[in-house]
DNA sequence: CGTCCACAGGAATGACGGGCGG
DNA sequence: CCGCCCGTCATTCCTGTGGACG
């Protein structure tokens, strides 16, 4: 086969391939539809809730909650959205700032977001939160508009924060002559009003919106109004919807994840060359999210995280399916060892475990040995081979994963 | 029924790299 | 340049505790 041959396979396989889709941004979750099935309620009782500021008056501050790919983030972002052509329409003084309180992290550069918004200046630290709380008073008073400031993921800044924050922004109306404040919070977690002050929960949750999850007739629906503009005709088979809307039905009732799961199942039938997106590409897809979540997930912790894993891993090889604690550490203080890197504490690592657990990629759950102490069975919640995979690229972690333990043969006959 | 293990996990503190305003 | 403050990571010190064992 000569080369011109190669090519015109790749080139063909190619155009072969755009047969699958049309616009596959239509299928990212962050892509915002003009129609959001199954959500009018919301919309409407959001709609109301805001109106008020077309006519100059403050809104009422509104706590909207609901597990994630409920639809929280597109109905706020959908109503938001019109109301600002609206005020446009009506020159009202509206201004309004989403801010993704997960992604932006702290009190401090929530503050910061807020005043960037109304075009005062901050540098990204070296000022004291106070300082720009400050500049944010004096800067939203001087700009005499109604602000309408949404604080999405709010749950994941107050879990770690504390509630200061909202405590703040709750009060600020009583200190400004000129503008009005009003909070929009949205929250994954419905645990969240547990963690609040009844002052601060009391005044963010003059109205509240519930989201409940989607079933898998909704979630079917949801798909299907991108499936026109997503796919080409014909290209997606009825039942690999269906099973997408059954799966992430199944999981949470997540829009979210129906429509990864679809968008993905599309690029594996596209690689296959296939013509129509079938069940098992979606099956396949389903692994294939899950796999590279996790590899993502470890290839994005720190060092001694990685270690804290390559222990797990050592000693689930030796037959250790639950280890407490102090195995891990004595573990983990060999592999620092054998890198010449100086341990952390168990104090240290023993957070790290906590931290691991939350993002899943180990169990950890506390437990009593009644006259053997008190500690925390973990196991592990990736696969071995999934391990070896993504550390191979690494020359050190690569060489720990390889290498056999001397502190391990002391537990190797111990099991449990 | 008390003891006591092997830690859990909170609080205080510090080192550090970044950046301020004066 | 200084003194100050930020967030992050880590250490040190600490008090708390479920339940098997004696």
């Amino acid at each position: 086969m000569n080369n011109s041959n190669i090519l015109d396979e790749v080139f063909e396989e190619f155009v072969g391939n755009t047969q699958i889709f049309n616009d596959r941004e239509v299928l990212r979750h962050d892509y915002l539809p003009d129609r959001l099935p199954h959500r009018e309620e919301q919309i409407k009782c959001l709609g109301q809730t805001v109106a008020p500021v077309l006519k100059g008056a403050r809104c009422s501050n509104v706590f909207i909650y609901g597990k994630t790919g409920t639809g929280k983030t597109a109905v706020t972002k959908y109503v938001l959205n019109h109301l600002e052509t609206k005020t446009k329409e009506f020159d009202s003084p509206v201004k309004v700032c989403y801010v993704n309180c997960r992604l932006i992290g702290t009190e401090y550069r929530v503050f910061a977001r807020l005043c960037q918004s109304l075009g005062v200046f901050v540098p990204f630290t070296g000022l004291s939160v106070g300082e720009v709380s400050d500049r944010f008073r004096t800067g939203l008073d001087s700009s005499k508009i109604l602000f309408i400031i949404v604080l999405d993921e709010i749950d994941a800044l107050i879990k770690t924060r504390g509630d200061n924050l909202l405590y703040e922004l709750t009060r600020i109306n009583g200190t400004l002559y000129n503008s009005k404040v009003s909070l929009v919070g949205i929250s994954n977690d419905l645990r969240l009003k547990e963690f609040l002050d009844p002052r601060v929960l009391s005044s963010l949750s003059e109205e509240e919106i519930v989201f409940r999850p989607y079933d898998a007739g909704e979630l079917k629906n949801i798909l299907f109004e991108r499936v026109h503009s997503a796919f080409r005709d014909g290209a997606l088979s009825n039942g690999a919807l269906s099973l997408c809307a059954a799966l992430a039905a199944a999981e949470h009732g997540d829009a979210r994840r129906a429509l990864d799961l679809l968008r993905v199942a599309g690029e594996v039938a596209e690689r296959r060359g296939a013509k129509v997106v079938v069940e098992e590409h979606v099956r396949e897809a389903e692994k294939h999210i899950e796999h590279n979540r996790v590899a993502d997930a470890l290839k994005n912790i720190t060092l001694h995280s990685k270690l804290v894993i390559v222990s797990l891993f050592h000693l689930s090889r030796a037959n250790v399916r639950r280890a407490i604690t102090g195995e891990i550490y004595e573990i983990y203080s060999e592999l620092c060892g054998e890198l010449g890197v100086t341990p952390l504490t168990q104090r240290r690592v023993s957070t790290l475990v906590n931290e691991l657990d939350a993002v899943g990629l180990l169990n950890a759950q506390v437990i009593s040995m009644g006259r053997y102490g008190r500690t925390k069975k973990i196991s592990l919640e990736v696969t071995r081979t999934l391990i070896r995979e993504v550390f191979a690229d690494d020359n050190r972690l690569g060489r720990l994963v390889r290498c056999k333990l001397k502190s391990l043969s002391r537990h190797a006959r111990g099991g449990s």
